[in-house]
DNA sequence: TGTACATCAGTGAACGCGCGTTCACTGATGTAC
DNA sequence: TGTACATCAGTGAACGCGCGTTCACTGATGTAC
């Protein structure tokens, strides 16, 4: 039977919300439609109404997750200095599989590999959060030039993504522990950094890239 | 018809190091077992005369996969210096995409979040072989002392690791570069820190996990 | 060394299942007059 | 404001397909005497 405007509204959005943490739980693949309609008290064939693919609701609810993790940094480092909002973002980031809830994940650490098979719309709504994380670092890095502190945050992110990924293979929690403490020890060191050692590394950047 | 036993056993390791590089290229879940068996030059049925099921094989095709990355580092850095060995193990993992053979791709950065979904033996397949990264690195750190030096090719490990994720996301080669350039400009920075920043490090590691 | 038989590597069709998607249908909502 | 009709959100069965796996079969290999 037909709802109304705002009902589907909320239905839709219900959709992608649910979506979004099955994904970040169990990957992309391995998460069917029946899942995914049944979690969100729907039948299958209702998401046609809604979305024209899988795929669409994967681009969906991955714009989704960044969206959530970003306006919770936002809001957790309201007010604070740029020294303690740099510490609250890479202590959640690290931690977001350690927290029961799955409501903070980040789709770059959960699926990376999944998400760069998937489709070019999808493959732009996670670089676009790649992108979002680091500027998001960035703009508290005031001790070096922008450039510098872009390509700083950039090695944090990697470092963030690559060892929670890493984090999420162990099967003790003392083993995903031992990997995100070596992480954050060494991102403390990248972000204490002085502007010389900054310098040497964008420096060493340009010249990678010039092989 | 029956085969010789030599015959099967090369059969074998060529089903296991087909698996491998398709499972580097395309992921875990869709790269099926007729693509696999055809690759090799063999019918579906055949498979389970060598292995139990298509987990035994992905658990076999990492290792095989890890093995030849280390072996593959092992030889390109024999009679270097540290710094040297360093230099050609942190380029050539960060450019194993940019490589057109797939034969030296890590599981890691391909595959990272679909392994994390698999049963413990292939986990622990893929957390070996990370470990053996981090020592392999390690060995060649040799300012400063064990403990530290593995700190340090943690967080290096888990930076090449993710930015190859997020370079694979990547849509142009350009934007590719940009990402793995700021992830090698860290990663100079890192290995090149002092003594003391590297106790730094590990002492926030320290601080992390007694919280 | 030669013969008879058991073994088993590889074939290719088939099985059962779950996937993403489609479709005829229902009935409340929205619209036109 | 009330009535008649079109729209469409949601249902749940069904479709076609590809998946991992099984199985009866073939014939060369390995083994026993």
């Amino acid at each position: 039977m037909r709802r109304s405007r705002s009902d589907a509204a909320e239905t839709r959005e219900r959709i992608v919300s649910t979506a979004s943490k099955m994904f970040l739980e169990k990957g992309l693949e391995s998460v069917g439609m029946r899942d995914i309609m049944a979690a969100a008290g729907l039948t299958p064939g209702g998401f046609y109404r809604h979305f024209e693919s899988k795929e669409q609701l994967i681009a969906e609810a991955n714009s989704a997750a960044f969206g959530r993790l970003l306006e919770m940094f936002e809001a957790e480092t309201a007010g604070k200095s740029n020294a303690e909002a740099l510490e609250i973002i890479v202590w959640r980031y690290l931690n977001q599989s350690q927290a029961e809830e799955n409501t903070f994940r980040c789709p770059l650490s959960m699926n990376g590999g999944e998400l760069s098979h998937c489709e070019p719309q999808v493959r732009a709504v996670a670089l676009s959060g790649y992108q979002r994380m680091v500027e998001l670092i960035a703009d508290r890095i005031t001790h070096v030039k922008r450039a510098e502190a872009l390509a700083i945050a950039g090695g944090v992110v990697s470092t963030m993504v690559g060892s929670v990924t890493m984090a999420n293979l162990a099967s003790t929690k003392t083993a995903a522990s031992a990997i995100l403490s070596n992480a954050h020890g060494v991102i403390r060191t990248l972000l204490s950094v002085t502007g010389t050692s900054a310098k040497t590394a964008a420096d060493g950047a340009k010249k990678l890239s010039a092989r």
